[in-house]
DNA sequence: ATAAAAACAAACTGATAGTCTGTTTGTCAA
DNA sequence: TTGACAAACAGACTATCAGTTTGTTTTTAT
């Protein structure tokens, strides 16, 4: 006899659960609801009564993982000190993440095609955006970043450079040499001379 | 009376325009090898006679597009003289090429996920990626580029940035800044102190 | 001219996302 | 406590659609 609020929680759970680790493994289009369903331990009935289609459920995913990369950001950025510090060391803390197997393939590779552009920009700018576009202004403004375009352009760039090296990288086997990459990208703007 | 090599291309490349122009509108997934068929003028029987598969369609279509892609860059690099003209003129091409509606949803969302990694990485590798690696590696040998990490991961960098200026604007209303984003970007690579 | 191969046609099959109808379980006011 | 209502769930059913199979037409090579 449990109470409404805890079925609801526990059922999304499970499926959320099951579809992650189904979708990390086969992917979006390979993964049916079936193997979902039995992998939840729950029938089609309850899936469509929390998620209208296939696709809701993964976006359930795509945020399940998304809180996790903010966790992780937050913790890496907290012992840090100074903007551009913490710039660095939270962009080193999303590359490691989102280079995790299951994370790349669903969040980096596949949520742009399920969830369409504007869900997945949306998800993007719920989360990990931000924290970069406010880090990167405030170290301009501080002084210790340097572009003569527009701070939201530097954001938009940087986030696909660091996109890149997720995706150059499918084994995961040169991330040492990608993050020393990356730092010398951050270096190029460091230095004065527009 | 048609050579068996005239009909071919007729089919192969009716089925290519066709699948082309729905994958654009409707994307991959939402575009049934039925309409490929009606929008061809082609019965499935020569459809499944020329592509194994309706991936193998899409990744044809991907074909021709980064064909196009390497004639307007190519194009563009043209009237430029010196490395590092030729290396803005041509990122400039690519990104207003990829731009376009249709090549940004075929080429940049989609074909990841619908090729899977190591079939997207290949097609990159076959096109515009080899250009731009060595558009970097001339210039950072001349002295006009400079990067204290690897020419390749700069070349990672860059491709990533310039796919995520693509993505973020989805209506195109904001190239003209984007254009001026990059360049931006590449003049913090011009000058000297590492 | 004829055999072999390439190109094409279309009926068919298996898989599967989503729907529909009905049942069980929890909630809340009287 | 009970009874009306809503939320949660169960499972059979349907429509769609990618891919297969089998058979026919057209081209090519001998």
């Amino acid at each position: 006899m449990a109470t409404n609020a805890q079925r609801r929680a526990q059922t999304r759970g499970c499926l959320i659960n099951a579809a992650r680790h189904l979708f990390a493994q086969q992917g979006y289009a390979h993964t049916s609801t079936e193997a979902i369903l039995s992998g939840a331990g729950v029938t089609r009935g309850a899936m469509y009564h929390h998620f209208r289609n296939k696709a809701e459920l993964f976006e359930a995913v795509c945020d399940l993982l998304s809180q996790d990369a903010m966790a992780a950001i937050h913790k890496a950025v907290a012992g840090q000190h100074g903007s551009l510090a913490s710039l660095k060391a939270g962009s080193l803390a999303w590359v490691d993440f989102m280079a995790r197997d299951d994370v790349r393939r669903i969040l980096v590779i596949e949520a742009p095609t399920v969830l369409g552009p504007e869900r997945w920009r949306e998800l993007d700018e719920r989360y990990s955006f931000p924290l970069l576009r406010e880090g990167i202004r405030e170290a301009m403004a501080e002084g210790a970043l340097h572009f003569s375009g527009s701070a939201d352009g530097l954001a938009i760039l940087l986030n696909g450079a660091m996109n890149a090296l997720v995706l150059n990288d499918p084994q995961g086997e040169h991330l040492p040499r990608r993050r020393q990459d990356l730092l010398a990208l951050f270096d190029r703007f460091s230095g004065a001379t527009p």
